[in-house]
DNA sequence: ATAACAGTGTTATAATAATAACATCAAATT
DNA sequence: AATTTGATGTTATTATTATAACACTGTTAT
């Protein structure tokens, strides 16, 4: 019996864990609900509720054992075998993406990238670049489920029945494209045009605040 | 009056807007609300709901002139005068960023970046890269409101003072760390990390899902 | 001219999510 | 030992968001 959360706790829980790596590395061995609360601008009953929800539990006093937490969640997210994740399209973001490290704090390996442009194709690198010709093998070889998209807009599409075929299970797109996400595959967006113009529509915002403003959120 | 819109509708804006260039790039001049939100899978109760809140109107069965909801987007958006945005930190992510093109579209463009390691430096660049030393000056004289935050985690704090300090009214964190907003200034995160834990987390669901499963979402 | 149609615009409903409130109980204090 | 305290865990309430339903009306067809 599985339970499934929504995105939104997920994410709650991933900025739960580091917050608590946080306080764990300034010492601190348990954390109350307020603490959390406070670092992350929500409430303290949101906080015990999703506790409650992953089955956190924590002592009527004590608050919570920060390694107790850190533990479930890991449980949860499933986090244990390390996930092996490839990159399509190596130019400027792809390349920044496998050179970024940090990602291993999550057990998240990055361990290929694939490219059409042959100038680019190194196998012999570190974490090696190949051709995508070589994809739908290399997926299948080594059981990757999970995929970076950072090509350039006009082959999105086209990218996507790529790594269907292949059988990639989860992609992060990085195209300004929206790609309609189909049988059994998921599809997250990362849109940095669109993170960027909310927030400068927010920022302006606060400059037209010197004339009245209305809150309209019906 | 100024009208404030919530966070997602406005992403939700960027994205009406994105699939409403698409359409006219295929020669389409009008379209219905079923359209849209057949292309981004959502009702489109919802799609005429946004578009009554944003003062769209269309007409009784022709639907929506999409020239007439695109300028109604960029009035929304303030787009229109080119918003400059500024990178502190040109490592890798910060390099790729201030090479992508793409921004343009949306009238936004990046006019230079700021870094500590002086090997980086060099201010003759067609987007000149200037020490931080130069922040405070450069954003007082430009005018600029928009800074995208590119450091390396350990420093993220101490640069986020350092642009509050020079008058910086937006932030996109590109810092695993969490910032507290304050004084009016607004902070957008992305992570990469956690959108591809979230993404594993919901790919790795699909595969549990052959046992039996249950729904929470309460 | 009239009827049928096919879409918008809006209202009603349902689902979802977050907060506030509080009962409960272990620990600390007196 | 009795009392106070202070935090959890949970329930009730409120706010928010999305969907469904439908009344309305310009357009087309007959």
């Amino acid at each position: 019996m599985v339970k499934i959360f929504d995105r939104e706790r997920i994410f709650r829980l991933l900025t739960y864990k580091g917050i608590l790596l946080k306080f764990k590395s300034l010492g601190f061995i348990r954390v109350f609900s307020d603490n959390i609360a406070e670092a992350l601008d929500i409430s303290s009953s949101l906080v015990r509720k999703d506790f409650g929800i992953f089955g956190i539990s924590g002592s009527q006093k004590g608050g919570y054992h920060i390694d107790r937490i850190l533990e479930k969640i890991n449980e949860i997210l499933g986090t244990g075998d390390l996930q092996k994740v490839i990159i399509i399209g190596v130019g400027r973001i792809g390349e920044a993406l496998i050179r970024y490290k940090g990602f291993e704090n999550d057990g998240i390996k990055i361990v290929a990238g694939f490219e059409t442009d042959h100038r680019k194709i190194n196998p012999q690198a570190e974490i090696p670049i190949y051709p995508v010709e070589e994809l739908r093998d290399y997926v299948r070889k080594n059981s990757i489920k999970i995929a970076i998209m950072a090509v350039p807009e006009m082959v999105s599409q086209h990218t996507y029945e790529l790594l269907r075929e292949a059988g990639i299970k989860g992609i992060l797109n990085f195209t300004p494209t929206s790609i309609k996400s189909s049988e059994g595959i998921v599809v997250n967006h990362v849109n940095i045009e669109h993170e960027l113009a909310n927030l400068i529509y927010f920022v302006n915002l606060e400059n037209r605040k010197d004339e009245d403003t209305i809150s309209n959120n019906q």
